[in-house]
DNA sequence: CGTTTGACTACGC
DNA sequence: CGCGTAGCCAAAC
């Protein structure tokens, strides 16, 4: 990869874990999900700011775990980050409407309407976060 | 060694 | 809503 969060593994995992939580038919966004992971005591909190949402695209495109549904994670606009027109972009919009997920005319998805309110505090406590 | 490039965002018009 | 811009940073060219 390009660029790498402080700690890689740990910071993948949670990107997993968080993103297996997202229920089937909504969403969450790069950003969303980067805010959900604290830096470690002596890591750069700007940098977890400023680079999260890339470290989470980052994971993402390394995860070849199939439990977690990575297509349940687009960019802040609502709309699919992967290249525009690529089969795997298409794939991301075939799986996100077979649950349900409804694509307006301009390729975007109303975060309004889908976006996942995030974990519980049980689930977030239970994982050591916040 | 300068430029491009990523599964990002916020902001301005 | 569509586009451009700036911030970002290390690897690949």
């Amino acid at each position: 990869m390009m660029w790498s969060p402080p700690q890689p593994v740990r910071y993948f995992w949670l990107v997993y874990e968080i993103t297996m939580q997202i229920p089937m038919g909504q969403v969450a966004t790069y950003g969303q999900i980067a805010a959900l992971i604290p830096p470690l005591p002596g890591e750069d909190p700007d940098a977890y700011r400023r680079l999260g949402p890339r470290w989470v695209g980052t994971a993402l495109r390394n995860c070849h775990d199939k439990r977690v549904p990575w297509q349940r994670v687009i960019n802040s606009q609502g709309k699919i980050s992967l290249p525009a027109g690529s089969t795997a972009a298409e794939t991301q919009r075939r799986l996100l409407e077979a649950e349900g997920v409804v694509f307006t005319a301009s390729d975007r998805v109303d975060l309004k309407h889908y976006r996942w309110a995030g974990p519980d505090a049980e689930w977030l406590a239970a994982n050591g976060l916040q």
